[in-house]
Parts: structure tokens; C-alpha cells; sequence
RNA sequence: GCGCACGUAGCUCAGUUGGUUAGAGCGCCACCCUGAUAAGGUGGAGGUCCGCGGUUCGAGUCCGCGCGUGCGCACCA
């Protein structure tokens, strides 16, 4: 039994019911449970970085990664989802520092490193907490019970163990680099650490002489070099300055107003001498040439005599025999070019790669240890040392303006100007600028799997596919070493012991393997901090400082001790390394990881690239191949390096915003800028910003609108890679859109199945399980789809189609395109099959077939629909379900444990749905032309003229005038293919076929076809299947295929036109008519009041009309039956006159009328 | 600077392998319908499909060059 349902729903509060439901009967235990030993569908949970609350791009990547397992699981397979979080690096660092009210390393130092990392792990917990809760909120089914935690111990011995083994392989190597150093965290960045902090700056920017020192070339005696720089701080580490060879360098003077040239001589590149003359605007000559080639060896006095004045003359011995001046000389490099600045660079080989780079090179020149040793003013601080006193201690940043002010007062500055340009900051501290600094630092050897990579890479499904070749290829096509060591303190330790003595290096793989090496000691440290605080996570144990205590025996010198290095690793590779270490692979779960590797699916948003995605791909590339060194995994029987087989990458998540033309005042809706702003406000897009508080929390829009409603409106919008906006107004609007209209139907169901006594399956014995129509079709009143009315084969036929669409759809990971399949069968349901069937339902016999086959259709219908939006709108999904399948025995009791419908239980019949849809377009063109010619629809019409462009479906349409006629509100209808009077027709090729046989004929066949009356032609194609037509000389067949008939209304008729056929009304009304139309008038006037006086559906009333106009009394009385059958009128009294004050007053066909209605007492 | 993507109605977006009348939803306005009723329908828009050039019988769709936006890269000296 049905009980009529409510269509004024509160969802979120449906929502939270489901939750405690799914809680409380393990539904989703029992959904993987019950496909154990099915094929897996491997997932890979990206461990959200547990540091920050969850925002709404959050609650996208969760939306898709629960539809594909959810939808996979009802298909059948086997669905593992472990959660994970990321919880190491410099985020959780810089939020316990700002909790602290700390910056600097020496403030943690001081502050304790010990209590430090125990403050980062609990920051972690707080957070891995909200994120649960909104996990569980969005319906995001995922075991987090079994979540992997990257500080957890099995988990940093997985990495541990990765890395021993590229240590061993040699891949793992401490370089000396110049890195992206962050000065006040003091710890280099990985190239993805980097690139998250570019930002836009205008940075001084300044024009250097270089006096030339000693040149025998007289042009260039006395001349200066003219170099640019955007780093003034750098100046006084200069080295060398770098022209290229084969680019042409004038000398040039300034020309004076009189024609003269006056004053020094300087060198910049030829081509740049006109630009950087109006840049100081003034007029430059140039005196001489010379080419970049002349001026390498030539010496300079630098800026700044720091290091010059001690070094200036030390020469050195080259390889080749001969000695050089080893430093400050013009020396030649491949980067310049005259793109930008004079074309001569200044070079501080501490402070950038490609001038360490030359550096280098030049060093090679030399004999060992006679080169030019590295020069570099300033210390891992960021600040100047000792060897630049007149700025020891300013911090470079700082630096610049003093040290442009010494540049003018010395006349060394040639010109000076801003340069706006993009330069990286801490990503996690913005202040803070990053440098670029000379450091030992830990490197993973990726460079050496760039092919590999590149290979791996190939074989996963991008979705959009352009990430594959673009994006993500461009990214590994220039891939650069990992720089994997951070000198920081949470984070997992780099496994490498050094030895004291010898510097020999030594890796391990896990806890125990350290304890049980020769000679260890330190342990106690650990087990003394334990003891003392008994709350300290276990786990902690293998972190800093606890496992920087522990030394052993060295195995390379005696006597000596192995210390661990200082170092701990990038958080990114930690993320990467999820495929295995959330297992503890390889010191447990090897069978897990074997049959969990690689992912079948994984997704997260754009900014991935170059973070998780990439950090899988590397380390699985590195790990796992037929290699040597490398682990097989091909014993898993998938032989996949590559760690994930398909990935959606989500586009980024704008919010929408209104605010007051002034920028001041912000609100989320425009209901609330419109409420406090009348019209005068604007409205923004843009990136989501904590600081404007530009979006509303996804807890709140759960409150509001409910967790299925912001699903819908991410899964229903846009395909998944395109940037999505954050509107509050559009998650608000899927409601009505697609959940509303469904509960619509099935608050529809429920109130005539209450009312008839429809029980659906309850009457069926025996078990029953999913209620697919095997199980349905045991009922005494379920008749086979094939023997029902053509409505409900069509909307079943539809419904088979929806299943198969959807299906498809899915498996290519198309849920864009499976939500528009689903919103149109919804419709179809909605605003067809039940508008059309409506009279079958209230039907006074309950027992007739035609209604119990509408009931059997709609209750079938909806069962199928709630398991095809299982995936999609878990919530709403249970709700149906429950609610349909009531206390039925054996039924599975939820929804998620159902098999998705695939749509085997109907055939399409798709000329049936063809049709249909055409005769639905019939309807909408009749109530279209009706607008037109402004006749309402309760006015019946006389006639209804349809032309067809084509007769295939005219047979058809002929039986089923009546649901035309019903809804036109019409007499009778006329169907035709051929001439009308009121529809003109024009014939035109069918281009697609005739493209590639007419070819450049194709326009003048338009043309001719156009010119030629088009009944004519269709009448010859009638006659004689085929028409000539002769272009050119040419003659030119064409079959019925050939040609496209277009039909338009003629101007002057009721008429409105489709694309394949003209619906014209006879507009002429008879005074039978106008009768009618006000007995259906005054239908609809008696039920708005029944409604207005709140009677039950099934309430019987008496009913009174008063009118003054015997006129509208006779049309009353001439319809009198159909009067009191619509509107449960058990009597009813005609009376002429004004009635009295229990009456209802209302207007009928422009005369005032009186309603009196009573309800009568049930018996 | 280089790369990737995007640029279609007031807004948010669809647009299949190029096929000649470019669609949807929302918002706005008007009207209609209504025993699913805090739903539903019809219409108005009539859009230089960012611009220019090319390929083609035919371009929103393919190619080239620009412009704008977003994101990414880095030899930003």
C-alpha cells in the first residue's frame, strides 16, 4: 500500500534521515560486500592535503569520484575505496607556525622540534576530521575507517623502502644545484612547489655600466658595457658578464642637440640601440661596430669591488696550457638574445641555473682548483654576510634600493626603470619571495625515465584527451631532477644514514632494519619520550627528531658511527607513493597492492598535473617495470607501470558573486544584492577567495539545498573539465529542474495509488529481490509491455533506450552526457506519459486493465529511474526506493545494492519513439499557433489542419488524433502530406548525400530546385520517384533521398511551423463552441475554489451557480454532466440571479457569477 | 616569452565524423494551462557563433594569423 506523499519536500532534511539509515544498516559495507569476487573497479583516492577546510572545488573532485564507484558497484564489480590524507609539509608547518606565532626556522628550533611535530600531527587530526564530516555529508561513500595517513609508520616505511631502492640504484644522489630556495623557511622547493607561487610583480629594474678594462682595441677603450638586471641584489655576486658570440654590438655615444656625439662610449647589442635610446630618450650614434665574438675575453671592472679588489688580477692555470684571468671577463653563452635588456647579461653564478652553469663551464677550463670559485655575498638567510659589509644583514629583497642608490652615486647607473614580470613566492607563506640560491640538496634522477614516463604516459585515458599530449606531455617533455630533500622537520625523514668517517651513505627500508643494524643506539630516545608522555602517536617514531638520534655502526670505516642525514621529503612524494604505501607495500599487503595496481579510475582537478599525477606517475615508473632493480608488478597479470588507466581532470571551481558597484558590499545571491541594493549591483566571477568570502560553505548549501541538489548541478551542467561556476542560484535551480519534477511524478503515484488502492508488488508471492519485471510480471494484474496501451509501450520503450544510453555513457566515463539522457527521460515521463495518462488514473472502474496497466507503467517506471539516478543522487534515489518498495518481503533494502538497469527489460522501439516525438511536436506547434492567434486553450476549436512533409507517419498520427484533439482542445483533425492551401513548400537538395556526387554543383542545384515550385516537384517525385533537374548541360537524377521538403505556413493563417510539418488552426467559432468554452471556464473556476476551500481529491460537494445571464446558464445546463462529472458535483442548481454571501464571486465569459459550494458529508 | 585550453542568445553552457533554419537551462517580459499546483506549457528574443585570412560545393565545426580570458611552463638575465 502507497501512502500519498508531500510534494512541499524538505531534501536536506530527507538527506540526513538516508545518512543515519546507510549508518545504521551498513549499506555501504553490505554494496562491496555483496560484490566480492566480482571483477574490482580500482580507485585511487588523491589524499586531500589534510590542512585547511574543505571548499566547494573540494566537494566537485569528491562528487565524481563517488559516481563511477557507486555506478561501477551497482554493474557488478568490485569496489574497493580506501580513503587517505596527506598530511606532511610545509602547509601543516606554516599553519602550526601561524598558530604559534612563529616564521622562522630558528623560532621552531627554539620553540622545540620535538613538541613541534606533535603539534603538526594533532593540526592534521583536527582537520582530517572536517573533512570526514563533509565527506560523509555529500553522500562521498569511501571507507574511512581503513584511511592510509602518510605520518602513519607503515606508511612512511612504504616510502622508505622506495627509496632505498633508488638509492641503490644510484637514483637517489645529493647534488650541488642552485635550487628555488625559500629563504625564511630555509629549504629548497621542488619545480611543483615553485610553480604554485608565481605571482605578478613589478620588480626595480636596472641598466649597469661595466667600464671596460684595458681593451686594445681603441673603440672599446674607455667604453662601458651596459648591462640590465631585475635583481639589483645580485650585483655584488657578479662574475662574469655574457654576450653571445654571433650577435652584432655597437658602441655607441649620445648625440647632443647640436648633431654632436659627446660624452662615454657604451656597448649594447645593434639591434636594441633604437629602443633603449628612447627608453632614456635621448639620441644615440653608433660609432662602431663589433661582434659578440670580439668581446669575449675582455675584462670589466664590476659594481661593486667586494671581491674584486682582492681577486680582481688572480689568474689561473688553464687545461690548454697558459694562464687566464679568472674571473670578471666577458665570457660567451647560447641563452642571449636580444629579446630583452642590451643584450649583454650580467652573471651571478649563485643566484641563477644557467649562470651556474657558465660558471661551471669555465671552471673546466681551468686545472683543478685554479678556477673561479664560486662567489656569493649572501647567506641561506637571504641576508648579505660579512663579504658585502655595506648591506650585512639587510635581506636581498631589501637590499635593492641601497644598493641602486650606491649604483647613481657612483655613476654606474646607466638607466633605471620597473619591471613587471611573474616571480615565485612560498606557496604557502605568499610573502615571501623565493630566491634562487647555491645548496647541497637530495635529487631523484628522474630525467633518466623521461622516455619512460613519456611511454607510461601514453597509455592513460585523459579525459578531456587533450591533457595526455598537451599539458601533461609538454610537463614531462621538460622534466627536470626531482629535488626531493627539504630541510625541514615534518615530513617523512629521507632514509639515509652517512657515515662519519668515510661520508659513505648507507639507505633503509624500514623501522626494523635499523634496529636491528650492528651496534645501534638511540632508540631509547623514542622509548624515554614515550614513556614520559604516553600519548604520543606510536607513529611518531619514525619521524623527526626521535629517528635523528638513532646511529649505528658504520660498515664503512671502524669505529665509525652512521648518522641519519638532516633531511625530510617533499609531501608530493609521499602523495605519489599512495599506490603502494597505503598498503605498507612491500613489508605488508602485497597481495593488495597486486590485485589494486594500476587504478582503473582516478580524478582530481587541473592543478594535479604537475603535482599528484605526476608524482604517481614518476615514482610508479621508477619502481615498478621489468627493469632491472625495478619490482615487477606484472605478476599482478596486468603488467601496467603506469599507475592509473583513466583520469578526469577536473576544471577549476569559479564562485559567482554580487556586489555593490563600489566593490564594497559582497552578497551570494542576487535575491540578497537585489534586497539590499535594489537594481544597483554587478555581478563577479572569479577565483574563490577565503579572504572576500566570496562563496557560501558547502555545509550551508547542504543545509539549504541538500547534498543531491549540488551533486545534480556539478554531475548535470557542464562536462566535468571545464571550469565550473559556483552559483548558488543554479544549484538551487537543479532542485525544480530535475529532482523536484521527479518527486513530482512520484508524489503523483502515490496520491491515486492511495486513492485507488494500487498495491503494486505486494500482492506478489514468493521472494522477491531487485523488481525487475521477471519479479513484477508474477503479479495477477501485470500484464506483459506488449499488450498494454501504445503510451505505456512508448514510455517503457523509452525507458530501455535511457538505460542503454546511460550505460554507454557511463563506461566512456560520459556523465555529462548520462545526466542530459537522464533529465530527458524525466521529462518525457513528466510532462508526457503522465500528463497524457492522467484521466486513465482517475478513472472510476479501479479495476479496469487500462488502469492498472498505467499504475503498473508509472510504478516500473520510477523503479527503474530511482536505480538509474542511484549513482547520481544517492540520497533522492533511497528516499524512491524506500517509499516503493515499502515492507515488501526480500527486496533488497536499499537501492545501492541493486544491479543498474542496462535496459534488457523492453526492446527500443524506435519508430514508436520517432513518432511520438513527433506527435509531441504537433501538440507544441497547435498550442504555439493558438498563442499566436491568442485563443486560449479551454476555447475549443473546430479544426485542426496538419501538412506533413512527408506521409511515413500519417496512418499513425490518424489513430491517434484523439491525444491531439485532447490536447489542442479541438474537434477534429486533418492530416496531409500533400498541397495546402495554407503551407508553401520549397524543396532543397539533401546536402550530405549529394555533396560528394554534384560537387560544385551543389549551390546552382539549390538555386534551380529553389526556383521551381515545390508542390510541382513533389508531385513529379510522387509520379515518377525520381526527378530530373539539368544543370550546366548536366543532368542530374535525384531520388526521394535526395531531396529535403521544407514546409513554411503562409502568411495569413493560425499557422506554426516545425521541422517537419505546419499545424494550422481553423480559427471560426460557432456559438456550440463558445458554449463549451465556458462550461470548461467555469470547470476550472469550480476547481480552483474546491481548492481554495481545501476538499479532499475525492470530496463530493453541491454545487450552486448564480448568474444573471441565461445565456451561460443554458451553456451550463447543455453540458451538465460533463459540468458535475469534472467536478465531483453530486447536484447541481442553476439559478438566475445574484446569489448571496456565502457565495464565491467570479468572472465568466465577462458576466459576473456567483459559486456556492458545499461539501457533502462522507456516509 | 613559450605551451595548453577556452571565446556561441542578457547569464551559464550544449553543439555528434564539416551538410545550409545554431540549441538547452536560467533570468527578464507577456500569455496560457492547472485535481502533480512553491509544478507545467507557449512565445519574445532573433545571436557579426571573438576578428581576419585560407581549405571546401559547403565552416560554429578543419588550417593559419591576430585579439581577449584562464591555467600551466621558465634561460623572467
Amino acid at each position: 500500500m502507497f501512502r500519498a506523499v508531500k510534494t512541499d519536500v524538505k531534501f536536506p532534511k530527507q538527506e540526513e534521515a538516508i545518512l543515519d539509515f546507510w549508518k545504521s544498516n551498513r549499506i555501504y559495507e553490505k554494496s562491496l560486500e555483496q560484490r566480492e569476487g566480482g571483477k574490482p573497479f580500482v580507485f585511487f583516492e588523491g589524499p586531500p592535503t589534510a590542512n585547511g577546510l574543505p571548499h566547494p572545488g573540494h566537494c566537485l573532485t569528491r562528487a565524481i569520484k563517488d559516481l563511477f564507484p557507486r555506478y561501477r558497484t551497482m554493474r557488478g564489480y568490485w569496489c574497493n575505496r580506501k580513503a587517505g590524507w596527506d598530511t606532511h609539509g610545509l602547509p601543516v608547518e606554516v599553519e602550526v607556525c601561524k598558530e604559534l606565532g612563529i616564521h622562522s626556522k630558528e623560532e621552531i628550533e627554539q620553540f622545540g622540534v620535538e613538541k613541534f611535530i606533535a603539534k603538526c600531527q594533532q593540526s592534521v587530526w583536527r582537520y582530517m576530521q572536517e573533512w570526514e564530516r563533509v565527506t560523509e555529508r555529500l553522500g562521498f561513500w569511501i571507507d574511512l575507517s581503513q584511511a592510509y595517513v602518510t605520518y602513519q609508520q607503515s606508511y612512511v616505511e612504504s616510502v622508505w623502502w622506495s627509496l632505498k631502492n633508488l638509492f641503490d640504484r644510484g637514483l637517489l644522489y645529493r647534488g650541488h644545484k642552485i635550487v628555488w630556495w625559500w629563504a625564511q623557511g630555509g629549504t629548497a622547493l621542488s619545480s611543483g612547489e615553485v610553480g604554485q607561487g608565481y605571482r605578478e610583480v613589478a620588480d626595480p629594474s636596472v641598466y649597469v655600466r661595466f667600464p671596460i678594462l684595458g681593451s686594445v682595441n681603441p673603440s672599446l677603450a674607455n667604453a662601458s658595457l651596459i648591462v640590465w638586471t631585475t635583481t639589483p641584489w645580485t650585483l655584488p655576486s657578479n662574475q662574469f658578464a655574457a654576450v653571445h658570440r654571433d650577435i652584432e654590438y655597437s658602441v655607441c655615444q649620445e648625440e647632443t642637440a647640436e648633431g654632436e656625439v659627446a660624452g662615454e662610449r657604451f656597448v649594447v647589442a645593434a639591434s636594441l640601440v633604437e629602443m633603449l635610446a628612447e627608453k632614456i630618450k635621448r639620441k644615440l650614434r653608433v660609432v662602431s661596430s663589433v661582434k659578440g665574438a670580439e668581446l669575449v675575453g675582455l675584462r670589466y671592472q664590476p659594481p661593486f669591488d667586494y671581491y674584486h679588489q682582492t681577486r680582481g688580477s688572480q689568474v689561473g692555470s688553464l687545461k690548454t696550457g697558459g694562464e687566464s684571468i679568472r674571473e670578471w671577463r666577458v665570457v660567451h653563452a647560447d641563452f642571449v638574445t636580444v629579446d630583452s635588456g642590451t643584450g649583454i647579461v650580467h652573471l651571478a653564478p649563485a643566484f641563477g641555473e644557467v649562470d651556474y652553469d657558465v660558471l661551471v663551464a669555465e671552471r673546466e677550463r681551468f686545472v683543478d682548483g685554479s678556477g673561479p670559485a664560486l662567489i656569493c655575498a649572501v647567506g641561506p638567510d637571504g641576508k648579505f654576510t660579512e663579504e658585502a659589509p655595506d648591506y650585512q644583514g639587510v635581506w636581498v629583497k631589501d637590499a635593492d634600493k641601497p644598493i641602486t642608490r650606491a649604483l647613481r652615486e657612483r655613476g654606474k647607473l646607466w638607466h633605471q626603470e620597473q619591471y613587471v614580470h611573474d616571480y615565485p613566492f612560498c606557496w604557502r607563506a605568499s610573502e615571501d619571495p623565493l630566491i634562487q640560491y647555491p645548496r647541497e640538496s637530495w635529487f631523484i634522477r628522474t630525467t633518466a625515465f623521461r622516455d619512460a614516463m613519456l611511454e607510461n604516459n601514453r597509455q592513460i585515458g585523459w579525459l578531456p584527451e587533450h591533457i595526455g599530449s598537451g599539458r601533461f606531455g609538454n610537463f614531462l617533455e621538460s622534466n627536470v631532477d626531482w629535488a626531493l630533500s627539504r630541510e625541514r622537520y615534518w615530513g617523512t625523514p629521507l632514509p639515509v644514514w652517512v657515515c662519519e668517517s668515510t661520508g659513505k651513505k648507507d639507505a633503509i627500508a624500514s623501522y626494523d632494519e635499523l634496529c636491528s643494524k650492528p651496534g645501534v643506539q638511540g632508540l631509547d630516545v623514542w622509548l624515554d619520550a614515550k614513556a614520559k608522555n604516553p600519548e604520543l602517536a606510536e607513529d611518531l617514531k619514525v619521524h623527526k627528531p626521535y629517528i635523528d638520534a638513532v646511529t649505528y655502526d658504520s660498515p664503512f670505516a671502524k669505529g665509525a658511527r652512521m648518522h641519519r642525514v638532516p633531511e625530510v621529503i617533499d609531501c608530493w612524494y609521499d602523495s605519489g607513493a599512495m599506490p603502494f604505501a597505503q598498503w605498507g607495500y612491500p613489508h605488508s599487503g602485497k597481495e593488495l597492492f597486486a590485485a589494486q595496481f594500476p587504478a582503473d579510475f582516478i580524478s582530481e582537478a587541473i592543478d594535479q598535473t604537475r603535482g599528484w599525477f605526476y608524482s604517481q606517475l614518476a615514482i610508479s615508473t621508477m619502481l615498478f617495470g621489468d627493469k632491472p632493480g625495478q619490482t615487477s608488478v606484472s605478476s599482478a597479470g596486468n603488467g601496467y607501470p603506469h599507475p592509473f588507466k583513466n583520469c578526469i581532470v577536473l576544471g577549476l571551481m569559479l564562485a559567482e558573486w554580487y556586489e555593490s558597484k563600489d566593490g564594497k558590499q559582497r552578497f551570494l545571491t542576487e535575491e540578497d544584492a537585489r534586497a539590499a541594493l535594489g537594481g544597483d549591483f554587478v555581478q563577479k566571477t572569479g577565483k574563490m577567495s577565503k579572504q572576500l568570502r566570496n562563496y557560501r560553505s558547502p555545509q550551508e548549501i547542504f543545509d539549504r539545498y541538500g547534498a543531491d541538489a549540488l551533486r545534480w548541478y556539478l554531475f548535470a551542467n557542464q562536462a566535468p573539465w571545464n571550469s565550473i561556476l559556483y552559483s548558488e542560484r543554479a544549484i538551487r535551480d537543479s532542485i525544480p529542474e530535475f529532482i523536484l519534477r521527479l518527486w513530482n511524478v512520484f508524489s503523483f503515484f502515490t496520491i491515486y495509488a492511495e486513492i485507488d488502492g494500487f498495491v503494486g508488488p505486494a500482492d506478489i508471492s514468493g521472494p522477491l529481490d531487485q523488481l525487475g519485471s521477471d519479479e513484477l510480471s508474477r503479479s495477477k494484474t501485470y500484464r506483459p509491455v506488449a499488450q498494454r496501451s501504445e503510451l505505456d509501450r512508448w514510455i517503457m520503450s523509452e525507458l530501455a533506450a535511457t538505460c542503454r544510453d546511460v550505460v554507454d555513457r557511463m563506461d566512456r566515463y560520459d556523465s555529462y552526457g548520462a545526466c542530459q539522457s537522464l533529465h530527458g527521460l524525466v521529462d518525457a515521463l513528466s510532462n508526457w506519459y503522465v500528463r497524457r495518462s492522467r484521466s486513465r488514473y482517475w478513472a472510476s472502474d479501479k479495476s479496469s486493465q487500462d488502469k492498472i496497466d498505467a499504475y503498473w507503467t508509472l510504478y516500473e517506471a520510477l523503479v527503474v529511474i530511482t536505480k538509474l539516478i542511484a549513482p547520481f543522487t544517492p540520497f533522492l534515489a533511497e528516499t524512491l526506493w524506500q517509499n516503493l518498495t515499502g515492507s515488501l518481503e526480500g527486496v533488497r533494502e536499499s537501492v545501492h545494492l541493486c544491479d543498474f538497469p542496462t535496459g534488457d527489460f523492453a526492446p527500443t522501439d524506435a519508430t514508436l519513439n520517432a513518432r511520438m516525438a513527433l506527435l509531441r511536436e504537433i501538440a507544441s506547434l497547435g498550442r504555439s499557433a493558438r498563442m499566436e492567434s491568442k485563443l486560449k486553450v479551454r476555447q475549443p476549436l473546430g479544426r485542426v489542419e496538419v501538412t506533413l512533409a512527408n506521409d511515413t507517419h500519417a496512418a499513425w498520427l490518424t489513430e491517434h488524433d484523439d491525444i491531439v484533439r485532447e490536447e489542442l482542445n479541438v474537434k477534429e483533425i486533418h492530416y496531409t502530406s500533400g498541397a495546402s492551401p495554407f503551407v508553401s513548400y520549397s524543396v532543397q537538395p539533401n546536402f550530405r548525400r549529394l555533396g560528394p556526387r554534384v560537387g560544385a554543383l551543389l549551390p546552382k542545384l539549390k538555386q534551380s530546385l529553389g526556383a521551381l515550385s515545390g508542390s510541382q516537384l513533389m508531385e513529379e517525385m510522387t509520379r515518377n520517384g525520381k526527378i530530373l533537374i539539368s544543370i550546366d548541360g548536366k543532368e542530374i537524377e535525384l531520388d526521394g533521398e535526395d531531396i529535403q521538403v521544407r514546409l513554411s505556413a503562409k502568411d495569413g493563417w493560425a499557422a506554426a511551423q516545425g521541422s517537419s510539418c505546419v499545424v494550422a488552426l481553423n480559427t471560426a467559432l460557432t456559438p456550440s463552441l463558445i458554449r463549451e468554452g465556458i462550461v470548461k471556464d467555469a470547470i476550472r473556476l469550480v476547481q480552483d475554489l474546491r481548492k481554495r476551500r481545501q476538499c479532499n481529491f475525492t470530496d463530493r460537494i453541491v454545487l450552486t451557480v448564480y448568474c444573471e445571464s441565461q445565456q451561460i446558464l443554458d451553456a451550463l445546463q447543455e453540458h451538465r454532466d460533463f459540468l458535475t462529472s469534472e467536478t465531483l458535483a453530486s447536484s447541481l442548481h442553476l439559478q438566475l440571479g445574484s446569489g448571496d454571501t456565502t457565495c464565491e464571486l467570479v468572472e465568466l465569459a465577462d458576466e459576473k457569477v456567483a459559486i456556492d459550494l458545499k461539501i457533502v458529508p462522507e456516509a
